[in-house]
DNA sequence: CTGTTAGCGCCTTCAA
DNA sequence: TTGAAGGCGCTAACAG
């Protein structure tokens, strides 16, 4: 491995001279400088950034942890933060908690023995209030993404979950539905309680009785509970309507409608939180309440920058950004 | 911030004993082990791993680089890699050079000086060279995934380009499509000049002529060139059937050909490579050759962890993946 | 403008 | 079973 000293010996100078010129620090003549660079070329000299991390006690690396990374809603975030990180010449590095506690406790602690300067932390749920606690402990700034942990102040970026699902279920019930399940995410997640929140406003406000029978919580990750739906279906009067918490919930849910041979939307219809990417325009299919992803990312990141540079006792932002309502064709009237 | 001084002061023990602690080495009689371990507990203790990386020259992280992250193909082959990577003890930097010859080589630097143990690398083209030279002049393992690179020996885990695209191709032919157009990747990515050499062969196979004005190359990344595409519809005798070769093109031909009031499969049919990940399970629409992605990314691991604990001198390996063909309904026969 | 010294946190080697 | 010395590659602080 080459290292300044190296460099320092083929140029007749020495290791701090080195130093300087990659740091562009101190005065230094042109011709040396030259020198310095020329050898630097020859050799093919990498900085060695721990050794320098080390010393400095930054590393210019900054962490993104998402719940899952086969998402599409988390991937444009991370679209967003990478591009807004790369600009302020922070590097980053992506991490994924896949909606499961003991991975993203892990995970942090990989943040922690590697000394990133920054998290930018979208997390499982209330439980990550311990990992959370940990960053603090250890002094690495943060800002949190999607979802509200309680018990945290720090920068936050948010989507208005209350909101978007009121927009969903009035939807549905605009369309003569009165009898709409709530599939959701787990209540220990602040956006699944926020959801069934907007559910029971849109009921309240259009007048619809509130049947909790009808709410079901399960993981964000995944639809796996068969037994939850068919409790739903096999209820006196089923739902003519399903508002899915997340995209891949409604995933789950309109395959397993199909296997027991009911279609989306004839026999029931289906909405749910957040697009698609890119594949859902060849086929636009499930009416959603869309959240503007790469901004989530985008002004995380420029949150979590401005944090880590203006150092600590800087006051906690909260952005909440607005869900679009997309209406296509999983939904109909309903008029049994 | 803890040290190793901190613990050992506090536990009446030498630096050098609270390390043999943490790494499990040497002999430590159970009494002081107990009191170091408590001591670590109570200070919240978190190894630093530039430090220790500093003085072992590895690290226990490897770097997964992907060409698109926002392409579902490319995020089920980090879940595999993850998963492969995490199960030997590793950590996974990700990474993402969005199809971009210059983020790519941003992202070998970054990796060179961060020490990673191994990187698993999808390279933007047969350009990515320079950078794959530049990891070996420094002494850095890795395997290449999905697409080979001309100049290169070491392991490659790869999908069967040729086959697929014959099989795609052969299927339109037997639809009766005589007019099949390739949108293609750019000739400096393998695979695409393999999907090139499959659409051929299927063309000699079937009987049906080779028309050059019929194939068009593009970015991978996403479909911006409407001109190619006007051009193409333009012919004296327009294609009547397009193979895009990936999905992320697919997407885009399709948009445009509805914009200009085309459907399909009604006018034109559509195939391509890779699959939409789940979202595609909801409505399934576009006839793809399927690719097992997360396999890619396990087996792509499982070879670089082999070959970085091996050490050098191992031989190189080359894994062929099958694709398979999905007919679903962006495929129609054509008998005008 | 350039060099010397010391130390970041940890582990290897050698000695006790 | 434990400890002391030295060094991994780099830079801050001070000297010249």
């Amino acid at each position: 491995m080459i290292t300044i000293y190296d460099i320092a010996e083929k140029a007749n100078v020495s290791a701090m001279t080195v130093s300087r010129v990659i740091n562009n620090s101190g005065r230094i003549s042109e011709a040396t400088r030259k020198r310095v660079r020329k050898v630097m070329e020859e050799l093919n000299y990498i900085p060695n950034s721990m050794a320098r991390g080390l010393v400095l006690q930054k590393t210019k690396l900054l962490s993104l942890l998402i719940t899952d990374i086969t998402n599409p809603f988390y991937t444009t975030i991370a679209r967003g933060a990478e591009d807004t990180a790369k600009r302020s010449g922070y590097k980053l590095l992506f991490g994924n908690s896949d909606e499961d506690y003991v991975k993203e406790k892990d995970y942090v602690e990989m943040i922690l023995s590697t000394r990133v300067d920054g998290v930018l932390f979208a997390p499982t749920g209330d439980a990550s209030l311990e990992q959370l606690r940990q960053l603090q402990k250890h002094g690495i700034p943060f800002v949190i993404l999607d979802r509200e942990v309680p018990g945290i102040e720090t920068d936050v970026v948010l989507g208005d979950s209350k909101d978007g699902a009121r927009k969903l279920v009035e939807h549905l019930i605009g369309l003569g539905h009165r009898r709409i399940a709530l599939v959701n995410g787990s209540p220990d997640v602040s956006t699944a309680r926020l959801r069934y929140t907007g559910y029971r406003e849109a009921h309240l406000l259009g007048g619809l009785p509130l049947d909790e029978s009808l709410v079901v919580s399960l993981n964000y990750r995944e639809f796996q509970d068969e037994a939850s739906l068919q409790a739903l279906l096999s209820l006196p009067s089923p739902p003519t309507a399903i508002f899915a918490a997340n995209n891949l919930l409604a995933v789950g849910i309109i395959g397993a409608l199909r296997q027991r041979g009911l279609s989306v939307p004839e026999d029931v219809s289906v909405v749910c939180f957040d697009d698609f990417g890119p594949a859902e325009t060849v086929n636009p299919f499930l009416t959603v309440a869309s959240q503007p992803a790469y901004q989530f990312g985008a002004l995380g990141m420029q949150l979590l920058i401005e944090r880590i540079e203006n150092g600590p006792g800087s006051e906690n932002r909260k952005i909440m950004l607005p869900s679009e309502l997309l209406i296509r064709s999983s939904t109909r009237t309903w008029d049994r």
